[in-house]
DNA sequence: TCTGGGGTCCTAGGACCC
DNA sequence: TCTGGGGTCCTAGGACCC
């Protein structure tokens, strides 16, 4: 028996944010990003679309697109609190939710629907969409499938509100005359090596790889197995409700100019490294992998980016004791090359609460110095080695010295 | 003037341990 | 003199997604 499993995108998610604050912004080209030197639109409305402007583009670019363009910042603090909305809202629905950004999960509907009562999966899931339209004023569309893969490239089909429904037996009428491009894990690194390879669509694709061609398989590799069971149906169903655990924090910026300053390029980076160190803190994580980022400049565009990582011994959130270790990873790296940007991550994290055994003891006095546990056993220790003494001397006493 | 910033997952070689 | 093999960690790089 499959499963019924959703996947809910929020159509141009930030835009909507910035309407719903502000309607008057309704119906205009709206992009949300940056306008620094390295700005990149984030999303854009549909209206600022139908001007070639797309994610991922040079706001400069957008800008000689399309003149009227609105350009606004992502507001973090109101992206969340709308997201959390929205979550809360389909849990109405299903308790088995996994998150995979602000705007978008997946569901685990097949219980759920049973108890609806009803046959028609439809107005199931147009009532979802309604209610959250109508709670929240936020648009989504809806992906339904048996495996978390056709629900994710049923959400993407059909834009805005859409409602697509992808069974085994839809798959060669609805994905099978998209571009190769589009599906979900081909990107731009491998979508033109197929296209040399005659592969246009996801049906070529399936075809050409059934075929055994050597030219595919060496292409694709390990990836072959993997893309014929999402196409017949035979992907992950699993929902995970615990969505795992963060498995990295970390930053990069782009400089305000590019520079060869190794003082200039140290002070931003150290920033970065105390802006991780705090977030990680207020996650309540610890980190055993460091990881310095930096990106060269280039004349011609093709940035070179290379990354630096090293252990750092135990678990901690030491801060002096990860700042060094940034200092250190920094000057062993860095070799005077002209940065556009810098970055730093903690990588290996784990949950404070979890950890304890794991801390060094140095680590455990630092953070437990001023909790109450410490000061708790402070306490039962004054206690029980004045109980110790007073029994010692009992015992001096006893045998008469 | 001009191409972000947050992540995840996978691979692969070398070191090291047993 | 012969020179194994499994497991794990460390480090670097790459592809991809939103």
């Amino acid at each position: 028996m499959s499963k019924i499993i959703l996947h809910i995108d929020l159509n141009t998610f930030f835009v909507r944010c910035e309407e719903i604050k502000n309607p008057s912004l309704i119906g205009k080209p709206v992009a949300i990003g940056n306008e620094g030197r390295a700005g990149i639109v984030s999303t854009c409305s549909y209206e600022a679309r139908k001007y070639g402007v797309s994610s991922g583009m040079p706001m400069f670019q957008a800008k000689a697109l399309c003149k009227d363009l609105i350009i606004l910042p992502p507001d973090s603090n109101f992206i969340e609190l709308l997201s959390k909305e929205f979550i809360s809202h389909i849990r109405k629905y299903s308790e088995i939710i996994e998150q995979i950004s602000c705007d978008e999960c997946y569901v685990d509907i097949t219980e759920s629907f049973k108890k609806y009562g009803r046959n028609n999966i439809y107005w199931y899931l147009k009532d979802i969409q309604n209610s959250l339209y109508k709670k929240t004023k936020l648009k989504c569309s809806i992906g339904v499938g048996p495996t978390k893969f056709l629900a994710k490239m049923g959400s993407d089909y059909k834009k805005p509100m859409g409602i697509t429904i992808i069974r085994k037996k839809d798959v060669k009428k609805i994905l099978f005359p998209l571009d190769v491009n589009s599906f979900y894990g081909i990107g731009k690194k491998t979508a033109p090596k197929l296209y040399k390879l005659g592969i246009k669509t996801i049906g070529d694709l399936y075809y050409k790889i059934k075929l055994n061609i050597p030219e595919v398989n060496d292409t694709l590799m390990e990836s072959k197995k993997y893309i014929i069971d999402c196409l017949e149906g035979r992907s992950s169903d699993v929902v995970h409700v615990f969505s795992d655990e963060q498995k990295s924090i970390g930053t990069t910026r782009t400089l305000l100019s590019d520079s060869n300053s190794r003082d200039e390029i140290r002070d931003f980076y150290l920033k970065e490294v105390d802006r991780i160190i705090k977030d990680m803190k207020n996650e309540g994580k610890l980190t055993k992998t460091i990881q310095l980022t930096l990106k060269e400049a280039s004349k011609t565009g093709d940035f070179k980016t290379t990354t630096y990582s090293k252990a750092i011994g135990d678990y901690t959130d030491n801060e002096t004791k990860i700042k060094e270790a940034a200092n250190k990873l920094f000057e062993s790296s860095y070799k005077n090359q002209t940065i556009r940007l810098i970055g730093f991550s903690v990588k290996n994290l784990i949950n404070r609460n979890e950890a304890v055994t794991q801390m060094t003891f140095d680590d455990y006095m630092i953070h437990e110095k001023e909790s109450e546990t410490f000061l708790l056993i402070n306490e039962l220790n004054r206690k029980f080695n004045k109980d110790v003494l007073k029994r010692v001397s009992d015992l001096k006493k006893e045998n008469g010295n």
